[in-house]
DNA sequence: ATGTTACCATACTGTAGAGTATGTTTTTGA
DNA sequence: TCAAAAACATACTCTACAGTATGGTAACAT
């Protein structure tokens, strides 16, 4: 639900928020301006006050998503009450299928898809996310060389966390739950082993 | 390029196939007929002769692609000239860049993504998906079994390599080529440990 | 009170593309 | 050789949007 500032009226942020409610069901080709208008309630002679065209829209919503995303970051590592080996073993129960999994920020697996998948023909879309997972990996990176690991080995075991949290999100896995779990909880002692 | 199989004239396969090139730089939603009949020099007049209409195209390639998908799995099966060793070292190398990057079947790794992506929204996709993903898993799982494995930590093994193939081809890692090499090295070494 | 601004609706134009109806050519088969 | 079928082209209709131009209304400042 979009949220309206007062007086029923809306603001950027609105519109931005509904069009990434929008993309994490549908892919960004369908994030356009006549049925999002009709989600809020308005038409788009409301959209076009707020943005100069679509283009400025998909923009916004990408700088909205990388912000999120590198905050995401930052908010991990300033969460400090925690020892090195408990924040390694958060980050590897981190799968994309829950990260983010607010709907008020619009994040959330599907968005991580849906944007990748426009990064592949899309050179700004290219570059945000290309930023965030730099960031990710090196927020794993730094955990591992706390642990003692030598630089190479911390990026390695980093990247492969990342790999691991991608494809347990998005890899279809048709097996019962409980052996998923199972199968889950022994890639995390894989991964996590001195 | 499409091949046009005698007279100038188009055969279905040819349609899918200029779709599956197309899907590759862009996405299910732009594949288009109109468009697509003009890089085939042809009209739409066509198309419709060969299909029903534009749903059955896209049917047409989700099949094409799990059909090319699983029978490289077949393939590799019986390629069993190797050794087993050499056959999980080959899978290690495998990443989704290089995937089946023959061009005239339209496969590719960028093929991968926007089917994944399609099938966020599309049940059809999805089946095609976990089908392929299955049966490359279970293939990987078979080779850990044949090194002795036990089956959970088999199948463990081989979802990571999973992951690690497809995070491998996906996950934007904007390190020199030198070092983006090494950690590869690094991961495949730990992948494959005893 | 009233003019200004912010926000939105209405009513257009223009384009891309889906699907259809029908005409045209080429091939094939008796 | 000639009729049927296969493989198109042409010319429509219809819908979904992008973007624009302009008009309306509520709130706010003066």
């Amino acid at each position: 639900m979009a949220s309206k500032n007062r007086d029923d009226r809306l603001d950027r942020g609105a519109w931005v928020e509904a069009a990434l409610d929008l993309i994490k069901i549908s892919s960004i080709e369908n994030v356009r301006v006549e049925p999002l208008a009709k989600t809020l309630g308005v038409t788009k002679g409301s959209f076009y006050w707020h943005f100069e065209d679509r283009d400025e829209l998909l923009q916004a919503m990408l700088e909205a998503w990388r912000k999120k995303a590198t905050s995401d970051v930052i908010a991990r590592l300033e969460n400090e009450g925690m020892s090195t080996e408990a924040t390694v073993h958060n980050v590897l129960q981190l799968s994309f299928t829950s990260r983010h999994a607010s709907s008020t920020t619009g994040s959330g697996a599907s968005i991580e898809f849906a944007i990748r998948d426009w990064a592949r023909r899309d050179k700004t879309a290219a570059r945000a996310v290309a930023e965030v997972d730099e960031q990710r990996i090196r927020f794993n990176t730094r955990l591992f060389k706390k642990l003692g690991f030598e630089d190479d080995w911390a990026r390695a075991r980093a990247f492969l966390i990342y790999c691991f949290n991608f494809g347990d999100g998005f890899i279809t896995n048709d097996l019962p739950d409980e052996e998923k779990d199972h199968m889950r909880e022994l890639c995390i002692e894989f991964l996590s082993q001195q």
